[in-house]
DNA sequence: TTGTAAGCGTTATCAC
DNA sequence: GTGATAACGCTTACAA
């Protein structure tokens, strides 16, 4: 290619990186040829030369979590306005695996990085201090972390949620969490509405269940724990796909939801409204905190000292899948 | 790192790539210096110098459409076993950032490229040749295509839907398509279904309406279309996302599903058990194409020869969304 | 404003 | 079996 517009490397790559610098007339040349020829820069070449990517990573438990699938398609989106590729690894919750590529992306010489949650054994965060990669953690308020994150308090809004079922009157409350082992969120919304019963002097019908994300395991659970002596009058679940199991196991045992028992949700994925009856649930902004953590990390990659943690706000949504607590009345 | 094992860079390279064209001693001593460092080759190093980045991309439409994050779940796990990296980079079902994309990601040096669906400007098809990568196409049967594919018939299993639906008596058909702009797979359902009625020597009630792929947009769709003078008994939908909204317009009508009107989808995302009732819709293996579509470019950038193009078979699910056709009968 | 030339960290081709 | 050494394509002083 060089040549073809009758210049030097050098030129190209001015032309490329710093227009500016160059005269207009040469600009021009240089261009055309560069559309002549589709010429596009050689990414190795570049990131041999210059020691960056323009590539930051990220590693989420998996694509197929609706609310991982939205953080990343919106970070995505805004990466790209900026020129930053985005390199998505998946760690299938386990920390092991997110530890592997987080070496991965480091051979790759990503620019920044993006864990979900903040617990995560020493030695990862180690790796990524050894190595100067600057990174964010996202989905969680990582109280008192040395580094940068962008997220929400979940525990906070779990308790909110809670304290929104205790005003409608629920006594016998039953708790259907995600799997904690691993993950903060799953464990700071279980802690919230451990929380908030405790703040009343209340206790749980039974055991906090953990789930997986499952409709069907979560649909047997919630019939098992219907059919038993006492029978909670409302489902707390750690998320909107165990609430929606829940929804199917409640309606196995043909009872109606929230006549005869209440159920509600977290997250506010796309589930939450096409379900009938629509979940009342926590709305988190993933679109939001995707978008947040991507201008993170283009800031701390040109060199910005790190940026203060960003906390956005939950919503709780009422939708119809929560009413009075008829059953404990009665 | 080169010399703390006390050898040349060759020899490193060596280690690192054919471990058994150098000595066993050597080796040892190497491996050591390279867990002792935390050593991780340069990748643009590597990129320059071989020529291969071990890195195949693939371009789909959005990740927040579950069909995809499933794909692509399942082939980013299927290359990660053979040490490979997937780059994944979005188009919002538009050509031309399709093209952008595809420019980005040869820029980085793939060694594959996986594309959604057969329907693109020439020009992308000739970029994609004359940078001599191979690539494959998913989702869709292109029919006489000169490259391989893995994927599905849309258009016969639409038909086959639409036969089923006819066997149970329905002769007031409606269709909620996709946007079949530049989508083969919706424009395919679309004339799979045009097909079945053809052959019976029926027409649909009214013109077939596009839908984005958005919940309250089809609800609205259906609750217009249930309104009018002559009532549909079933509605076809493109998917999944529309048909879970059709059944929340026909809900807000304070009509049943299926005893008022049926409803059938397509795709059989999580969202098809979740809804109540269960959708009637077309299993499609996303998952396996997903892992087909890897091992495919794995084998072409080892220089394999272009493969054959890998169908897959759909699968009628019954589940309850699909009922007799009452109202057609009285 | 532009060209020259020295790397950047690998791999590949030779000798040895 | 191993070590020099020359690419690979780019960026970036530095010189012109």
């Amino acid at each position: 290619m060089a040549r073809r517009a009758g210049v030097s490397t050098a030129t190209v790559s001015r032309v490329l990186n710093t227009p500016d610098r160059v005269r207009e007339e040469t600009r021009a040349r240089v261009d055309a040829a560069v559309a002549e020829l589709g010429y596009t820069p050689h990414f190795g070449g570049r990131a041999l030369a210059s020691n960056r990517t323009n590539t930051v990573g990220a590693i989420i438990p998996t694509m197929e979590n609706a609310i991982f699938a939205q953080g990343i398609q919106a970070m995505q989106d805004a990466l790209s306005e900026e020129g930053v590729t985005l390199l998505v690894a998946t760690s299938h919750y386990d920390a092991g695996r997110e530890a592997a590529q987080v070496r991965t992306l480091l051979a790759r010489g990503v620019d920044g990085l993006a864990l979900i949650g903040h617990w995560r054994p020493d030695e990862t965060y180690a790796l990524l201090r050894q190595r100067r990669v600057p990174f964010v953690t996202m989905w969680s308020w990582a109280e008192g972390a040395d580094h940068p994150f962008v997220g929400f308090d979940n525990r906070a809004a779990a308790a909110a949620m809670t304290e929104r079922v205790l005003d409608y009157g629920h006594r016998q409350i039953a708790l259907l969490a995600g799997v904690t082992k691993g993950n903060d969120r799953a464990a700071a919304r279980l802690a919230g509405v451990q929380d908030a019963l405790a703040a009343k002097g209340l206790r749980l019908v039974g055991d906090p269940i953990e789930l997986r994300y499952d409709l069907e395991e979560s649909a047997a659970a919630a019939a098992r724990l219907l059919s038993r002596d006492q029978r909670p009058s409302v489902l707390i679940c750690g998320n909107d796909v165990i609430a929606t199991g829940a929804l199917i196991g409640v309606r196995r045992l043909g009872l109606r939801v929230p006549q005869d028992v209440s159920v509600v949700g977290f997250d506010d994925i796309d589930l939450a409204r096409a379900v009938d009856p629509p979940l009342t649930t926590v709305h988190v902004p993933h679109r939001r905190m995707g978008r947040a953590a991507a201008a993170m990390l283009c800031a701390m990659a040109s060199g910005a000292e790190a940026p203060a943690p960003q906390l956005f706000d939950f919503e709780l949504l009422e939708r119809g899948s929560l009413g009075p607590a008829y059953a404990a009345v009665s």
